[in-house]
Formats: C-alpha cells, structure tokens, sequence
DNA sequence: TTGAAAGCGATACCAC
DNA sequence: GTGGTATCGCTTTCAA
C-alpha cells in the first residue's frame, strides 16, 4: 500500500455534494453548521465523505471564511528548552480554543526571524508569536507593517508597542540569593556572566537585593564567567576552591544551571568544600541536568509554559476585539526549587 | 507606532492594480513573472504594492495555482537535538529550492502526531516530513489515505510503503569499538539501555561485529542500564569502578554521550580508572556536553542535518515526479569524533 | 432544511 | 506586453 494517492485530483465537495446528492452548500453546513442539517441529509453527507476520503481544504476555507485556525510561532532557538517549554504552553492554550501553534525555527538568525515573519504574514495567519533575538526584536517588529497581531516573548520591544511576556529574572535571583540567606548562608557569591546579557545582570540585581535588605548581615562577591556553560562553572570552581578558607563563600549563587553544575564538579575534583555541607549552591533554569545530577541541584524554574499559555491568551484576545485591546506587559514570576545542594 | 493595522482589511492586487493604473493580471505577472513586464510598468507597480504596503496572500495564490511552498515536518521529541538537527537540514535543504519548513512538535504523543499530519494534510502543503514515534509509525502512516507525499526519518515503517531515512547505528557501534580497538584496546565493555530501544540494540550489534572482527583477542562485557542517562552512567561507573583490577574494562563504549559522561564522573570520584589513561571512554550523540566536558569526550556524531536534507531531497523528488518516483530507504553513516578521552 | 449564487484573493490562459 | 476572465475549493447570504 502507498501512502500517495498518486496524482489523482483530492475529492472537493463538490464531488461529495453530488454522492450524497445534495447541493454544496450542504455539505458545508455538515462541516460547519451540522446542528442545522437534518439526521438523515447528515449521515448521508458524511458517509459520502468517509468513502471518498475527502478532505477539506483549509486554505480554501480560510480564505471564503477570512479567518484562520493557525498561530505561528517563530523561535529564536529552539535548542534551549527554555522556548520549547513556551511553545508547549502555547500550544496547550491554543488547543483550549480550537487553534494549532505551527513552529518557526529562526535559529539565533536575524534573516530567517524576519523571512519567516514574512512567511507567516503572507499565509494569514490567525496570529504570530515571537521569541526573537533580543537585540534584533525593534528592526523585525518595525520591518514590516505586519498584518496581523504580534504577541512578543522574552524580550520587551523598545520603540515599537505591542503585548509582550517575558520573565522576571531580578525576581528569580532574589529569590535564590533569599532562599540562601534564610537557611542561614552569609557570605555569598554570584557567579555568571557576561553582564552584558539581560538574564544574567537582572538576576544579579535581584542577588544584590536580596542582600541590600540583610542590612550588612550578609555580604556578596562576585564571579565574572564568559559565558553560562558548565566549562565556565568549572572554571569559577577552581578559583573558588583556591580561595584562603576565610574567604569562602557559603553560598554560591549561579546564572546557570550548568554553571552550577560546573562549580560542584570543580569542588568535587579539586577538593573545594563539600555541597551542601560547607556551601550551598543554586542555580538556574531548572535544567534536566539539575535534577539529574549527582547532587540533585537547587535552582530557579523559569515560567516558559506559562508565558507561552499568557502570550497565546493576550494574542488571542487581541484577535477577537481588535478595537478595544490594549497592549499589554506581563512579567511572569520564575519558581524557587529547593533540592540537595542547598538542604544542609 | 502600533504593530497591527487594526481592523482595515488589507490591500489586494485589485487596490494595486487600480493604483498603478494597469489590469490585476499584470500586478500578478509583475509577482511571478517580473521579467516579461515592461520596465516602467514594473516600476509603477512595484511603487504602488510599496505605497499600499500590500503583502500577497499565499493561500490565495496556492489555492489558484494548486501549489505550496511549505514543508510540514511532524517532529516527535523537538528537545532532543538529533531531531532539531533534521529540522535545520531539511530547512537548508528546502531553502535551496524556495521552499520553507514548518514545524509541528508532536512532543512524544502519538495523538499529536494525528492532529498535525491532518493538519498539513489538510493545509494542503507541499509535503510532509514525519519523524514519528517508532512504535506509531505504521498506525501513522496508514490513518490517513494522506493526500500529499510523506517521507519518514528516522524510523523504517512496517507494512506501509514511504520513503524513509535512518542513521545507522550498528556501523556507528562498530565505527566506536573499531577505533578503541585500533588503539589498542583489548578488553571492551559496553554500557547501555534498555536493548528494546533499536538504536541501543544496533549500537551494539556493531561493538559485537567488531569485537568479532578480532578473532578473539578482544573481550566484550556488557552493563545494562535502566536508561541512557547521566545518572545510569553514573550507576554503571560505580559499578565498574568496584571491579577487580584484572577484571577492568581498558574501553568502554558507551550507548549514549550522557552515559559516557556519568561513567566519567563516577570514576573521578569514586577512584576509579583513569580516563584515558587507564582506559578509553567513547560515547554517542555528540551532545554538547560532550565536547564541553572536563575530559572532551570522543563520540559518534548522529548524521542529523543530513538526514534532514536527504529525506527533503526525497520528497521534492517524489513531489515533482509522482509518476516515475520509487520509493526508497536510506541508512545514513554517522561520523567518528575523537576527542581527549579515547587519546593516551 | 436545502439549493443557488456571489464572493474570498490570487493564477493563468487567451485575446488584443 | 497587457487586459479580461474562468478557475481554485470553500463559506455564507438569500430565496425557495
């Protein structure tokens, strides 16, 4: 057996309408509006439609109907779980109300952002979901007079206004530094970089405040890393566990989860102190290695599905009453995991 | 400035046409046949389509011309990056011949990967890419009577007849065993699980083959693990680590990349054999924690984007020639990576 | 309830 | 080259 028909022309309606000997128009209602069509005109219809294997055009529909059911999201970089969890939320909400989420790898390219921008606009869309690279999201917003509604995620459009979602990351390093401090930590330390990344200099801000509020209790030093990789942590490690004893921290804040990683790895190899015995350590974005690893590591949870569930909720709403909306910008809170590495 | 246009209806070809005072017909062939218009023609109503903003309507123009440029390619587990690397190759693959990719990410449901091959169906795209459940293949494939081409990857269905193309990993498995035992490796363990899963089977049907090779005078054990895991890695490192001397392995071959780290790991702390010294350690996927790992780890490099342009190559070939094309089954080799920890 | 016909926004063929 | 027009497959209004 194929999976091809071959080239034979896909049965329309037309063709159903005339087996089941009824006019076109009927059959729609059959698909549409069977509530209005009589029993037995039903049954007929759509047996004649399950022998002809016949299968509705969307585009035909779409196009007679102006509307359709299809949002497209186009991702930055769909290698970081952190954006498949938004397109999983997405997804979820758009199921709720009959849509389907069609996914655009854009691939960390500002080209293939806009080329599939473009793409989406010229399939009319219902709507468009955009995780962009962060420095490109004003030139890709403002590049075209798009069409249709643009809900923005992870990153907060400068000139251009529309609904975005994006993650509360001060709050997230507040939250871990906290936590450190409330289970009795005092000298900590934030390790991670480069600051010039936004998630990593809010979640340093929210460390910094977490401390402010010690009132001198507590006391911060920072780690400068390249990048938020575990061979950055190992580095970080090392240098650590050269430190003279009085000068160890006894709480390390991280950027990354495989910063994190790297750190106790480093500490383990190089004879640094024990986690969480001697130091606590937290990092972030609750990565499958973080709970996997050999001490169950304590981290930040970003909200990926949710701001993928809100951004599909506000594109949504946005296209249902196109006069009224008013732009919205949610800030979602991340969650607090606490696992081994800080439970002394 | 707002993103969207409110609720005007946007320009069509007739606001163009009218605008650049010439007929529909020609704003058409200024769109797909540019080169058979008179310049200033051209000129005029390129300006006009500017000034409008008017953005063509791909559904109208695949439903009058009974063609699409997209690809559809139904992805099973997006979060794996053997199958983003398919969807990178079957991008590149598809730009070439103006054609675009679409992903549907069917996240390991057999439900969803329904919903979306009726989708596409039913958007009437040009193809459809389906790298399915394996055990879902089959149902898949022949839920449908599919109206357009379906080629399959990364899975050979049963009784349904497609094109389909897969990664060999019983050559990956030997290509692994090969070079431990071309460098001096005599005593061999193979680390992995559960053997149900094929490409942990093949994998070491390969080890077995090139174990065989030798005529005796290499060894081969085998630790099964529940998973292919770091933590499973780690487990059998331990286990390892608490043989007899004289009963260590001097090459191991792990079914998977984070196998091969956890067994590294487990070694290091828990005193076991150097690594490479004492034995070489060679993993699969090459994952990027394989390369960025304190030892580099050597590995077997799935042929993902290859696959992904072989089986787009595939289905524009069964597109265009519906008639002469025969199906047909490709088993792509993956690639031999060495790295620090299979080098003395 | 069902049928007939006018769009939806483009393509492509055939005259001029 | 350019203009008119049938057509793609479906939705929807309006009559019957």
């Amino acid at each position: 057996m194929s999976v091809q028909n071959g080239s034979q022309r896909p049965p329309r309606m037309e063709d159903v309408a005339k087996r089941a000997g009824v006019a076109i128009g009927t059959v729609s209602h059959v698909l549409n509006h069977p509530h209005k069509v009589r029993p037995d005109t039903l049954e007929r219809v759509r047996s004649a439609i399950d022998e002809l294997g016949f299968v509705p055009d969307r585009r035909a529909r779409a196009l007679a109907a102006g509307t359709s059911s299809v949002i497209g999201f186009v991702v930055v970089d769909l290698s970081n779980s952190f954006f498949l969890d938004m397109a999983r939320g997405a997804e979820q909400e758009a199921q709720k109300h009959g849509m389907n989420v069609l996914l655009a790898n854009s691939d960390v390219q500002a080209e293939k952002e806009l080329v599939y921008m473009h793409l989406f606009d010229e399939e009319r869309v219902a709507g468009i979901l955009l995780a962009p690279l962060p420095t490109n999201a004003d030139d890709v917003l403002s590049a075209g007079r798009w069409g249709r509604d643009v809900v923005v995620l992870n990153t907060v459009p400068g000139e251009t206004d529309a609904c975005c979602v994006t993650a509360n990351n001060e709050l997230g390093g507040y939250l871990a530094a906290r936590h450190l401090i409330d289970t009795g930590r005092r000298a900590l330390a934030f390790v991670g970089g480069p600051f010039s990344l936004s998630p990593v200099s809010d979640r340093f801000r929210g460390v910094e405040r977490a401390v402010a509020e010690s009132n001198g209790h507590v006391s911060l030093t920072t780690i400068k890393t390249a990048n938020v990789q575990e061979v950055d942590g190992r580095k970080a490690g090392r240098q650590i566990a050269a430190l003279d004893p009085g000068e160890l921290p006894d709480g390390i804040v991280a950027a990354a989860d495989l910063v994190a990683l790297g750190i106790v790895q480093a500490f383990r190899t190089d004879g640094g102190p024990r986690v969480p015995a001697d130091v606590s350590v937290i990092g972030y974005d609750n990565n499958r290695a973080a709970w996997d690893s050999d001490v169950p590591l304590s981290t930040v949870a970003q909200p990926g599905e949710e701001m993928g569930r809100a951004a599909t909720r506000l594109l949504l709403e946005e296209i249902r009453s196109p006069g009224e909306h008013r732009h919205q910008r949610l800030h979602l809170e991340p969650t607090l995991i606490v696992r081994q590495s800080s439970t002394r």
